[in-house]
RNA sequence: GGGCGAAUAGCUCAGCUGGUUAGAGCACCUGCCUUACAAGCAGGGGGUCACAGGUUCGAAUCCUGUUUCGCCCA
C-alpha cells in the first residue's frame, strides 16, 4: 500500500505516469475487438514544418477529453496520430533551414548531406531533386520528434503504433491507389486550362487554398477607339494586360453601351480589333460600367473567355513577368505589328506591378488616344480598394495561367456532397452550414497537381512522340501492385530506362499532388483502405473527426469528397469543432503578433492538468479569450483534488484499513444517503453532457458538485467520521466518502489525468481495467442504488443551515470554532422535515451540538430556511 | 455586399425548448492558522443581460432592426 505523500509535484508525477501508462500499453488500440466496441479518431495531422501553439494544444486536448470518456465507457480506440509534412510548407522550411533549393536538373549526389550552419547571406545551394526529398525527409522526421514529445506530455492518450505521416510508403501508396481509383471511376481528367499560379512558388493552387487580400490599387481610364469611327473610355486596374485584351464587354441592359454591342474596338498602343460584347458580369455602377476583358485578369475573364470561342493572348509568365510576344503571328494580330511590337518591348520582361507603371506612362503620351488624338489614358489613376486573390502562403497576387493540370471533378456532384453532408453530424450543428455554403458556392474543380517536389507523385507517365512533344491523351498508368512508385525514377510497363525523356519513350509526370489529395484520405490511411480488407472495416466509416472550423471547406469537404467517390461513404458519423484561441483583444492569436506562448512554457508554468482544465471549460465551437488565470483555476482544482483524496484514504486507513474499506451497503446516514442522491445527478448529468460531445458542460457539474462536496459534504460529516469508535454513523460516513470519492476521480479523469491518476493509484486501483483510472470503468447510477430514506434536498437543507451558522460567526469576525448559544430555525414543514434527519450533523458540523435549537413552521416565500444565530459568549462557552 | 456565429459583473464564462430575487470562478473587500488543503477556509460588495422596437400575464432567453467583433464567402 502506497503511503499518501505530503504535497502533490505535478511535474514529477507527471513524467512518471507518463511512462507508466506506455508500459501498460492502455491506449493500445484492440484489433481482434468487433466495430461496434470500437471508438475511432481521425485526428487532424498537424503540420510538422510549423511549430505547435496554444491553439494546438487547446483542440488537440477536446478530442482527448472526448477519447478519455469512451475509453472509460469500455470502448476500444483507435486513436491514432499522422505528422503532415508533405507539400510546401515543408519545403520552405528546408530551404531556410539548409539554404537550398531544388534545380530538378541537377544529378543526385549520393554522399551529399544538407548542412545546417548556413548563415543568411551564404548563397543559396541547388540541388538535385532527390537530395532535397531527403533534406526535407530528414527535418521532417526531426520534427516529429518534438511534436510526439509535446503530445505524449499534454497527455493525449494516443497509440503511438499507430502513426503514419503524410509522405511516408504507406501514404504515397494510398494516395497514389486513390488517384488510380478516381481515374478508374472517370473522376479525374487532365486539362490545359487557366490556373490560379502562384508566381513566387511557380505552381497552381486550389481554390481552397486562395484567399482574398484587400489592396490598393488604381482604376485607370483608358480611351478605346471604335472601328466604325468615335471612341469610349474603360476603366481598369490592371493596364498592363492591354496586350491580352480580347474583347471589350458592358452590362446587356446598360442604355448607355447597347448601341455598340456586335461592333469592333480598337485597343490604344497596340491597335488590336477586339469586339465590343454585353456581359452579365459587367457592373454598370463600377468605373465607366464597360470594361476590357483579358487571358486573364481576373476570374470573370476566365470564366468569360471559357464561354466564348475568343483567342487567348498570354502575357503574363509563369514567372510573374510579361512573356515576350511576336505581334506579327497569332494571336497577336493588329494593324500596325511593328508599332505595336515596338510598345511591348518595352513592357517585355518586367513584372506586372513595373510593366503597369510603364504602361501608364505609355498610355499618358500625347498621341496614343483614338485617332492619334490625345493620350489614351483619361486623367490620373484613381485609388481604389479591391480584393485581390493570394495564395494563402504567398506574397504576391495569383494569376491565371494556362498549364496542364489534373483536376478532380467536384463541381458536377455539389448535390450528392450537400448529401453526404448532411449524412455526418455536426457538432456544434451550425457549423454544417459553413460546408453547405462552401459547397454551393464551388467555382472551380479540384485542382490536385502541383508544381512542387516534395509530394506524392502521380504515379504516370506519358508517351514521347516522334518529334518529343509528349502525348497526353494518352498516359500510362502504373499497375496498382506496384504502388508506391516514383515516374521520374521508375520505368513504365514495356519500356526500358534509357527511353526516358526519347522519341518513341516515355516522360514521367513531373507534378506532385496537393497535400489535399492526401490529406483527404486520413481515414482510408489509418484503414488501409484497398489493403487491408478486415482493418478497414473495422475503422470506417470512422467515428469522429475533430478538426477547427476554418479548414472546413479544405480538409473536411476534401475528406467527404473522396470517402464519397471512392465508396460512396461518409468517412465519419460526427465532425466535432473546436473553436479558436483569442488574444486577450479577441484577435486570433498568432505568432507573427508575438501574443502567443508556447505550449512548453505553458505546461511548466502550470502543470498539464491545469492547462488541460483550461481547454476543458471551452465549449466545443467557442472562440476562446486567452485568460491565464483559468490555468490557475486548474490547478486550485487539481490540487483540491489530491488534498480531499488525501483526507478521505487518511480516513479510511485510520478507522478500518483499506482491506475493509466499507462499502455502498454500509451507507445508512440519511445525510449520506442524501450525498448519493446527489451524486447519482451528477453522473447522469456528466455523463449525457459527455454523450452530446458537451465536454465542458461535463466538467462543469463534475467541478461544481465536487466543490460542494468538498466545502459542505466534507465538514458535515467530519466529526462523525473522526470518531474514535467504531460506530453504523462512522462506518456510513466512511462508506459514503470512499465512494464519492471513487466518482468524483473517475468524473474528472479525462480533464486531469496525472492528479486523479497519482491519487487513484494510493487506494482505489486494482487489477484489470482497474489498474489505471482511465482504464476503469465510467461510473454508473447501478454502483450506488437508491436506498431510499434521503433525497439531495436532505443535502442541501444541511449544507444551507450550515452556511447560514458559518455566516453569523463570519459577520460577527469570530472564527469559525466559536461555539453557538441557540439557533432558531424557520422553514417550511417539509424543510424542517429534511433537516430534522441531518440536524446532528449539522450541528456538530456548526460547533452548535450545545446550542438550544428551536423549530418554527411557516409559509414558504422564497428563502428556505431561515435561521437565527447567537452566538456563545466566549470560545469555551459551549463546549 | 452575402452567410454563420458572438455580445451577460472589472476579467473569463454558465444560463437548454420564455417562469421566483440573472449564476460561477478570477479579481476586489472583511474575517479566520479549523486534526485534507494558507497553493486553504468562511463571508461580502459588484450586472439597465450591446442598443432600439415588437410578441407575451411575464423576455438574458422568441421575432425585427441597428452597432461592434470573429470566421467563411463574393
Amino acid at each position: 500500500m502506497r503511503e499518501i505523500p505530503q504535497k502533490y509535484a505535478a511535474g514529477e508525477a507527471e513524467a512518471r505516469w507518463q511512462k507508466q501508462w506506455d508500459e501498460w500499453g492502455i491506449y493500445r488500440w484492440d484489433p481482434s475487438r468487433s466495430r461496434k466496441e470500437t471508438f475511432v479518431v481521425d485526428t487532424p495531422p498537424p503540420t510538422v514544418s510549423g511549430s505547435l501553439h496554444v491553439g494546438h494544444v487547446f483542440s488537440y486536448t477536446h478530442q482527448d477529453l472526448l477519447v478519455r470518456f469512451q475509453r472509460m465507457c469500455g470502448k476500444n480506440i483507435h486513436y491514432g496520430m499522422g505528422w503532415d509534412d508533405n507539400g510546401l510548407p515543408t519545403e520552405r522550411r528546408v530551404q531556410n533551414v539548409f539554404g537550398i533549393r531544388c534545380d530538378p536538373k541537377l544529378p543526385y549526389v549520393a554522399d551529399w548531406k544538407p548542412r545546417r550552419d548556413k548563415g543568411k547571406k551564404d548563397p543559396i545551394e541547388e540541388v538535385s531533386r532527390q537530395n532535397f526529398i531527403e533534406a526535407c525527409a530528414q527535418v521532417t522526421v526531426e520534427d516529429e520528434q518534438v511534436y510526439e514529445h509535446l503530445w505524449r506530455r499534454l497527455g493525449l492518450s494516443i497509440d503511438w503504433k499507430e502513426t503514419y505521416a503524410t509522405i511516408d510508403e504507406h501514404c504515397r501508396r494510398v494516395s497514389q491507389l486513390s488517384f488510380l481509383d478516381l481515374v478508374e471511376k472517370n473522376q479525374v481528367y487532365q486539362n490545359e486550362a487557366p490556373t490560379m499560379w502562384d508566381i513566387d512558388f511557380k505552381t497552381a493552387v486550389a481554390q481552397a487554398e486562395v484567399e482574398d487580400r484587400e489592396q490598393q490599387g488604381a482604376m485607370h481610364d483608358i480611351r478605346f477607339g471604335l472601328d466604325e469611327g468615335g471612341e469610349f473610355v474603360i476603366a481598369t486596374t490592371r493596364p498592363e494586360l492591354l496586350a491580352a485584351c480580347i474583347a471589350v464587354v458592358a452590362h446587356p441592359e446598360d442604355e448607355r453601351y447597347k448601341h455598340l454591342f456586335g461592333t469592333n474596338a480598337i485597343t490604344p498602343l497596340y491597335g488590336v480589333e477586339v469586339p465590343i460584347l454585353a456581359a452579365e458580369h459587367a457592373d454598370p455602377e463600377k468605373g465607366t460600367g464597360i470594361l476590357m476583358v483579358c487571358t486573364f485578369g481576373d476570374v470573370m475573364d476566365v470564366e468569360f473567355w471559357k464561354g466564348s470561342d475568343l483567342p487567348l493572348r498570354q502575357v503574363i509568365g509563369r514567372d510573374g513577368r510579361m512573356r515576350p510576344v511576336q505581334w506579327d503571328e497569332a494571336p497577336f494580330t493588329c494593324s500596325d505589328p511593328q508599332a505595336a511590337q515596338d510598345y511591348y518591348d518595352q513592357i517585355a520582361g518586367l513584372t506586372a506591378k513595373q510593366a503597369k507603371a510603364k504602361m501608364v506612362e505609355l498610355l499618358a503620351a500625347d498621341g496614343t488616344g483614338p485617332g492619334g488624338k490625345g493620350a489614351a489614358l483619361v486623367g490620373e489613376p484613381k485609388s481604389v480598394t479591391q480584393a485581390v486573390k493570394f495564395y494563402e502562403k504567398g506574397d504576391r497576387p495569383l494569376e491565371f495561367v494556362p498549364t496542364r493540370q489534373w483536376f478532380v471533378k467536384i463541381l458536377s456532384h455539389k448535390e450528392e456532397l450537400l448529401k453526404q453532408g448532411h449524412k455526418i453530424q455536426w457538432h456544434p450543428s451550425f457549423m454544417k452550414t459553413r460546408y453547405d455554403h462552401w459547397v454551393l458556392g464551388l467555382g472551380h474543380d479540384w485542382c490536385i497537381s502541383r508544381q512542387r517536389y516534395f509530394g506524392v507523385p502521380f504515379p504516370v507517365w506519358y508517351p514521347v512522340e516522334g518529334d518529343g512533344s509528349l502525348d497526353y491523351d494518352n498516359p500510362i498508368f502504373a499497375d496498382a501492385k506496384t504502388l508506391p512508385i516514383d515516374p521520374m525514377s521508375s520505368v513504365p510497363p514495356g519500356f526500358s530506362e534509357d527511353q526516358r525523356d526519347k522519341p518513341g519513350g516515355f516522360s514521367g509526370d513531373p507534378d506532385v499532388m496537393d497535400t489535399w489529395a492526401t490529406s483527404s484520405l486520413t481515414p482510408q490511411i489509418q484503414s488501409r483502405w484497398a489493403l487491408d480488407e478486415g482493418r478497414h472495416e473495422k475503422l470506417f466509416p470512422m467515428d469522429i473527426r475533430p478538426q477547427s472550423h476554418e479548414i472546413i471547406r479544405t480538409w473536411a469537404f476534401y475528406t467527404i469528397v473522396k470517402a464519397w467517390m471512392h465508396e460512396n461513404e461518409i468517412p465519419w458519423k460526427h465532425v466535432v469543432i473546436s473553436g479558436w484561441i483569442l488574444d486577450p483583444d479577441r484577435k486570433k492569436m498568432s505568432k507573427s503578433k508575438g501574443n502567443a506562448l508556447t505550449p512548453e512554457s505553458m505546461l511548466d508554468d502550470n502543470s498539464v492538468d491545469a492547462v488541460r482544465y483550461w481547454a476543458g471549460r471551452a465549449r466545443l465551437g467557442t472562440d476562446t479569450a486567452f485568460d491565464e488565470s483559468v490555468f490557475k483555476v486548474g490547478k486550485k482544482l487539481a490540487t483540491k483534488v489530491f488534498n480531499a483524496s488525501r483526507f478521505v484514504f487518511m480516513q479510511i486507513d485510520r478507522v478500518v484499513g483499506e482491506a475493509e474499506a466499507p462499502g455502498v451497503g454500509q451507507v445508512e446516514e440519511p445525510l449520506d444517503r442524501a450525498l448519493l442522491a446527489r451524486l447519482d445527478a451528477v453522473v447522469e448529468q456528466s455523463t449525457e453532457a459527455f454523450e452530446r460531445f458537451d465536454y465542458a458542460a461535463a466538467l462543469q457539474g463534475a467541478e461544481d458538485a465536487f466543490w460542494d462536496f468538498c466545502d459542505n459534504y466534507l465538514e458535515l460529516v467530519k466529526t462523525r467520521s473522526y470518531s474514535e469508535e467504531d460506530s453504523a454513523g462512522r462506518r456510513s460516513a466512511v462508506a459514503t466518502l470512499r465512494i464519492a470519492m471513487s466518482v468524483f476521480l473517475r468524473l474528472l479523469a479525462p480533464f486531469l489525468p496525472y492528479v486523479t491518476e497519482e491519487v487513484w493509484s494510493w487506494r482505489l486501483a486494482g487489477d484489470g481495467r482497474l489498474r489505471s483510472i482511465h482504464t476503469s470503468p465510467w461510473p454508473t447510477a447501478s454502483e450506488f442504488p437508491k436506498r431510499g430514506g434521503a433525497g439531495a434536498e436532505v443535502f442541501t437543507a444541511a449544507s444551507e443551515v450550515l452556511g447560514k451558522i458559518r455566516g453569523a460567526k463570519s459577520e460577527a469576525k469570530k472564527s469559525l470554532k466559536w461555539p453557538v448559544a441557540s439557533l432558531n430555525l424557520s422553514a417550511s414543514s417539509e424543510d424542517l422535515a429534511a433537516l430534522e434527519v441531518v440536524l446532528a450533523d449539522v450541528l456538530r458540523a456548526g460547533v452548535a451540538e450545545g446550542a438550544e435549537v428551536k423549530t418554527q413552521e411557516r409559509e414558504g416565500d422564497g428563502e428556505r430556511f431561515i435561521v437565527t444565530v447567537v452566538l456563545g459568549e466566549s470560545e469555551e462557552a459551549g463546549e
